[in-house]
RNA sequence: GCCGGGAUGGCGGAACGGUAGACGCGACGGACUCAAAAUCCGUUGUCCGAAAGGGCGUGUGGGUUCGAAUCCCACUCCCGGUACCA
């Protein structure tokens, strides 16, 4: 009988499905496991991606379960978003229709996989009664003062007179239509997610890899310092943060961020040219080019002055754009002699330097004789009241200088000490269509109300045009827009809607009921299966979805939502202090899989060419075109939809394919689209914009779900992930050959039966794949099932086993392969007269004793370098080792008669001889 | 720019500070076959050598150590994030 996947696959999914295999019901009497794995946005298919991602966790879900845990591993999809508006603006599909049938798509995909999803609980947020809840969230939030309207910058395109993400803007430009965009001030919606700012940083309650809460910490970004009031010639008020005010002294300039609405003020006549000027530019830049310090510095004088008023000297004031209105106050004080930004400010705009830290030791230099600003410890000097002051290298009030400069300050009543965090509320309005609309409205000329729970959800309308540039199409929907308050009066809605991170950032409870509509979730499932025991997910998400669910849970506890959960753990004697504290318990995340490096077509595109931008009425794939053959010759150098980047022979032209365009792929019979042109890809991330996707379809067709599954399991370093590569997975493949093979045919033991071996190959697997599991190294724990493979294969053809060994050895294997291929086990296990399926069965245990090696190599070195290998008895003792490494004879050489300077014994495994 | 991660044979990757290259892919040689595929056996970091054996080798340059892919310092390049992609 041969293995074959495509009848043995779809047997068993429909058997477990039939069988509600992968049910999980709360039971108190077991122990539980709440496994989790980043639910994928609706694309289109589920790419490679998406299998390297949930594979594993499916695996790891289904060894828990082995392990004795009641397991939960729900799977649902974060449906709101983007791509689902581009495709209605580009391809007139509504967003809801794009997004159902992409989900029926992916689901339909997914089962294919062999995953232990207990679809009972799929929730999709775009659903009304999954956003019903988004609603309710952002209600509760409002009522408790997390919740807050203000000025915020968004990408502004004025001639389409949208906001941009800032995924659509490139080099300041739209990237679809190359328009300029700008930055501009708008009305916006925030959560106070920095009112947890300190209770991010403490990471006690939770397994999270280090680069993933150091990145976190970094973000969070506290620093310890003062608030400083200086005051302008007009008599504003100017406040900076500063984490230095013992050097205020030594502040010779200000800088204000070129947005600050002091500004306005600042500005004299003769300077205003140069300010507005400068102004524009900056807004025509983005945050990261900013603050990319390479550049040389840029700022121009506002013409105003301030008093310093640590000593009333009147200092100029200056806007850069390397100050940014986000941070801070969105103001500095200057201080040259020791700040190296602010230094080469100065230097570069001939602004007065004044050092106030003595180094020690060393002599003061001052200008003009010094290159750098000073950094380092050393005395406070020009400093009035804090004169001979130590400074050294600490943070905050641990550094003498900075709590006698805030102690001063505070007593002077100019400042006072203060925590400045780099993180900054969380932006929610999205002024788009796809998403969760926010329920408010607007009453009045300024009054807000939220809408009641009665009336949530506010139903997102379904008969809505869209338009390509016509911003939010909420906006012009006047059955949407036009309402009444609680008082009966005509209201205007609110039609941005919220981010999608709102969605994702509650899911995890949403999984527990998705059907439930009293709350959120059912406090009876909440209390058995919260918090999630194991999170996967990419690294991508380090950052800013980890963060947003972690401020939800925590606003959630203080808004008293789990208190009903812990009234239902207590009934069951569970304690629930310190349950809600952070949702995601142990977190690991993979890498991404990237794609194959390809070379992009190479097009010949005819239209009208207008500037750098054409609409093509045809393109014509032609590797061995050159200039003149069309408006537009040249690479595919990106692709995002139905927009190419070309490069030409003269430089980047932008082309837009619409529809009904005709496009010849010579290599591609039939007709072709647009989808099929390639764009030029050196490894990197897989989207579809890109065009480099790996459809796992096709390899399942091919090879079966579970080679798919092993394949990516055994390929990769999985935390790390890697570019594609089509050739391996034949390793995979062969594999589950083999074992098929070993397991249906018949073993005849020999007559010469020595089964410590193959018994110590078995129980060293057991020990390994355990391991491995543990700490999710994939790669190595498919490893070590192929060597056991190929031990219980010599196995087999010397028949040194009894037929009874043989068997339990065999299991053995089946039982550790089956939580990364779970098709092929069950197939095998069943075939060996077991009527139970395999992944109700108990994880194998190893037995230490027969685990054990008798003998090992001890390698003898000589200055460290290997000079004989000697095979020893593993107790072996340091003595006895050292005796018979000095006995070789290729040790002996290197001593040449004399006697070793030293020696160093590691038994049983090493020994150093130096001479 | 800033934050985090990474770099090991032709390729993916193994390797408690202790035998570098487990396990695979590919390649090469052989068996089977009319032939090919599949399968099976063998070889495979590199250089010198008939062999025994030896030299060199984990991105680059330094350092610590009896001993460094692993720890430290300085760099280069690549990947992710950078707050409206998800």
């Amino acid at each position: 009988m041969d293995y074959r996947p495509g009848e043995i696959e779809p047997k068993w999914q429909g058997r477990w499905e039939a069988d509600g295999l992968y049910r999980s019901r709360v039971d108190w009497d077991k122990p539980k496991h709440y496994a989790v794995t980043m639910l994928p946005y609706p694309s289109g298919d589920l790419h490679i991606g998406h299998w390297f991602a949930m594979t594993p966790s499916d695996a790891r879900a289904r060894y828990m379960r082995m392990k004795g845990f009641n397991v939960l591993f729900p799977m649902g999809f974060d449906a709101f978003g983007l791509p689902a508006e581009n495709a209605a603006v580009q391809r007139n599909i509504p967003p809801a229709k794009w997004t159902f049938d992409n989900i029926a798509t992916m689901k339909k995909q997914m089962l294919t996989m062999g995953m232990m999803f207990d679809w009972e609980r799929e929730a999709i947020s775009c659903t009304p009664a999954y956003y019903r809840w988004t609603e309710w969230f952002f209600k509760r939030f409002y009522e408790a003062g997390l919740a807050y309207r203000r000025e915020a910058v968004v990408n502004w395109s004025p001639s389409l007179q949208t906001v941009l993400a800032n995924e659509q803007v490139i080099d300041g430009k739209d990237e679809r239509t190359g328009q300029p965009v700008v930055q501009k001030m708008m009305e916006q919606w925030f959560f106070a997610m920095t009112k947890y700012a300190d209770e991010y940083l403490d990471f006690s309650r939770v397994d999270w890899p280090d680069p993933i809460r150091i990145m976190q910490t970094n973000w969070i970004g506290r620093s310890e310092g003062a608030n400083v009031v200086f005051t302008t010639d007009g008599g504003d008020e100017l406040e900076v943060f500063t984490t230095r005010p013992d050097t205020l002294w030594g502040a010779t300039f200000m800088v204000l961020a070129p947005e600050h609405p002091a500004v306005e003020a600042l500005m004299t006549e003769d300077q205003r040219d140069e300010v507005e000027a400068y102004r524009r530019q900056t807004a025509g830049r983005t945050e990261v080019q900013r603050m990319e310090a390479e550049r040389e510095k840029t700022g121009v004088f506002t013409g105003g002055y301030a008093i310093n008023p640590v000593n009333r000297e009147r200092i100029p004031v200056w806007i850069a754009d390397y100050v940014l209105l986000t941070y801070g106050s969105g103001a500095i004080m200057a201080v040259p002699a020791h700040d190296q930004r602010d230094f080469e400010f100065a230097r570069q705009f001939g602004l007065s330097i004044v050092p106030v830290i003595h180094p020690e030791g060393e002599t003061l230099l001052i200008e003009p004789d010094m290159e750098e600003s000073f950094v380092g410890p050393g005395k406070m000097v020009n400093s009035g009241p804090i004169d001979g002051v130590p400074a050294n290298l600490e943070k905050g009030r641990k550094n003498p200088s900075v709590a006698a400069a805030i102690d001063w300050l505070e007593s002077e009543g100019v400042g006072s000490e203060a925590i400045n965090y780099r993180l900054r509320d969380w932006l929610i309005s999205r002024q788009r269509f796809w998403g969760a609309p926010i329920p408010a409205i607007y009453v009045g000329s300024n009054g807000i109300e939220m809408v009641s729970d009665d009336d949530l959800p506010v139903l997102l309308p379904e008969d809505v045009e869209f338009t390509s540039g016509g911003g939010n199409a909420l906006t012009r929907h006047e059955a949407f827009l036009n309402t009444t308050d609680s008082a009966g009066e005509p209201a205007r809605r609110e039609t941005d809607t919220m981010d999608t991170f709102m969605c994702s950032s509650w899911y995890q409870y949403r999984y527990l009921s998705p059907r439930y509509d009293q709350a959120p979730f059912d406090p009876e499932e909440a209390a058995y299966w919260l918090p999630v025991d194991t999170y996967t997910g990419g690294s991508e998400h380090a950052v800013l979805h980890l963060l947003y669910t972690r401020f939800f849970t925590k606003a959630m506890r203080d808004l008293g939502m789990f208190d009903d959960t812990a009234e239902v753990m207590r009934a069951h004697g569970r304690d629930p202090s310190g349950l809600f504290d952070e949702p995601l318990s142990l977190l690991r995340s993979q890498g991404q899989i990237l794609g194959e490096e390809q070379e992009g077509d190479r097009i010949v595109a005819d239209g009208q060419l207008d500037g750098a931008f054409l609409i093509a009425s045809r393109v014509l794939v032609d590797s061995d075109a050159v200039a003149g053959d069309g408006s537009v010759v040249g690479e595919i150098m990106r692709r995002t939809e139905n927009v190419l980047q070309v490069r030409t022979g003269d430089g980047m032209v932008t082309v837009e394919v619409p529809e009904g365009c005709p496009v010849e792929i010579p290599t591609i019979a039939g007709d072709n689209d647009v989808n099929q042109l390639r764009a030029h890809l050196e490894v990197q991330r897989m989207s579809k914009s890109r065009g480099n996707v790996v459809e796992p379809g096709a390899l399942v067709a091919q090879y079966g779900a579970d080679t798919v599954r092993t394949y990516l399991m055994f390929a990769y370093e999985w935390q790390k992930g890697g570019p594609w590569d089509s050739r391996g997975i034949l390793g995979a493949q062969r594999f589950l050959e083999d074992v098929w093979k070993l397991a249906t045919n018949d073993y005849t033991p020999g007559t010469a039966i020595d089964e410590a071996d193959s018994l110590r190959a078995v129980h060293q697997t057991i020990e390994k794949v355990g391991r491995d599991f543990e700490v999710f190294k994939w790669n190595t724990a498919v490893a070590a099932l192929m060597k056991l493979k190929n031990t219980l294969a010599d196995t087999m053809a010397a028949g040194t086993v009894s037929a009874e060994t043989w068997d339990a050895s065999m299991e053995t294997l089946l039982l550790l392969l089956a939580p990364i291929a779970p098709h092929i086990t069950e197939e095998l296990w069943h075939e060996r007269g077991h009527s139970e399926s395999i992944h109700l069965q108990s994880w194998p245990e190893a037995d230490p004793e027969m685990a054990r090696e008798d003998s090992v190599t001890m390698v003898v070195q000589v200055n460290g370098k290997v000079r004989d290998r000697i095979e020893v008895d593993a107790e072996i003792d340091e003595t006895d080792a050292i005796e018979l490494a000095l006995a070789s004879q290729r040790v002996q050489v290197y001593l040449d008669g004399g006697e070793p300077k030293k020696v160093i014994a590691r038994p049983p495994n090493l020994v150093n001889v130096v001479v």
